[in-house]
DNA sequence: GGGTGAGTGTCAACGGCGTTGACTGCGTCG
DNA sequence: CGACGCAGTCAACGCCGTTGACACTCACCC
């Protein structure tokens, strides 16, 4: 069939990868089975690998959506690290918070630890590069993906706590300081 | 055998343990198998589980090593921004980074998760804490986590690179700014 | 109209996995 | 001596990801 004209594919194609995005966000990789992705989607757990050749490759598929650098570094550099924080913490973007923490936590592998990688880079780390002054901008551009990934990682587990204590507002406030601190570039 | 004398445990506990240890810290969890680490010790599978109960379990006792706070913490606080970072990318402490970078791959595993959130509390959040000043103290060493382990997991990928482009003792500058920024906890 | 070949799907099986339970030695204690 | 517990093995269980053979449909072409 494959129905190129309108851009849809099969449409079990869609149904399993709709039953293991569900799967792999809500248990994770090593808990989630082809088996039941396939179960889920009302077809054969060989169709899944027939479709998506590996469990791995459909994880990376359907979980690391390389959605490209969204419109959070857009804004003056004054306030870059706070909207920065504001966009990883915005509750609307839940979801996509648990896709990166299923993909750490997958990163046990090694595909889906490239994959990560490389989605990093194309979505994050080369444009904000581009973006910060001075002439070691790629070393604190790195530095910053890794305080969002540390913060994104940590979110899931600490996030209701300090919800609590001191609210989002301070989280951002705190937070969007420390990465500041690497867009304005001490001199050191 | 089991020499019990000098209070020493069992030669082949130590031995599976010391087979584990250094497959889990060179393949990952995923990539090692129950069978892989008893053929390491001469042994059976079986033994394995008898030892340590479960697979997750083995890897908890083995690679999650509760070392306790260490010196790290001591000094000024005006620079132990820059020491902790200091601390993380000593070269000597490699073996413990890559130990806590496969505990974070294979935090898929409940179990493991949960070890190494109690291990972060127990050897760094909770004497952090109760060194920082100010109301907010416990969110702020909270955050400070993060950043760490956002820093412990980004670095084999990246570190090698930032060495070469801008050098650690810029990295420790840098980085040791941005953790400092939570540590002097700006007014808002 | 009947072959042909590609796409879609099922089924049974493979080897490997973590884990278990039954079993064998063996040193110790009563 | 007999009972007991511990170290260790062995064969098996059920599940896993993955594969190859097979069936069915349907467009296409002579």
């Amino acid at each position: 069939m494959t129905i190129t004209a309108a851009g849809v594919g099969s449409t079990t194609r869609e149904a399993i990868a709709a039953s293991a995005r569900e799967l792999f966000e809500e248990r994770g990789f090593a808990a989630t089975s082809v088996r039941a992705i396939a179960a889920g989607a009302g077809v054969d757990a060989a169709l899944v690998m027939r479709h998506f050749g590996s469990k791995e490759q459909l994880f990376v598929e359907v979980v690391g959506a390389s959605r490209g650098a969204g419109p959070e570094l857009d804004g003056p550099l004054e306030t870059l690290g706070r909207r920065l924080v504001e966009h990883v913490l915005d509750p609307e973007r839940d979801r996509e918070r648990r896709a990166y923490a299923a993909m750490v936590r997958a990163s046990d592998h090694d595909g889906v630890r490239e994959s990560l990688r490389q989605a990093a880079r194309a979505s994050f780390i080369d444009g904000l590069c581009a973006l910060l002054p001075g002439p070691d901008a790629s070393a604190r551009a790195e530095l910053i993906a890794a305080q969002i990934g540390g913060l994104m990682q940590a979110w899931p587990t600490v996030g209701v706590e300090l919800l609590d204590t001191v609210g989002r507002q301070r989280v951002v406030e705190l937070y969007g300081a420390a990465i500041q601190a690497l867009v304005d570039s001490p001199t050191g």
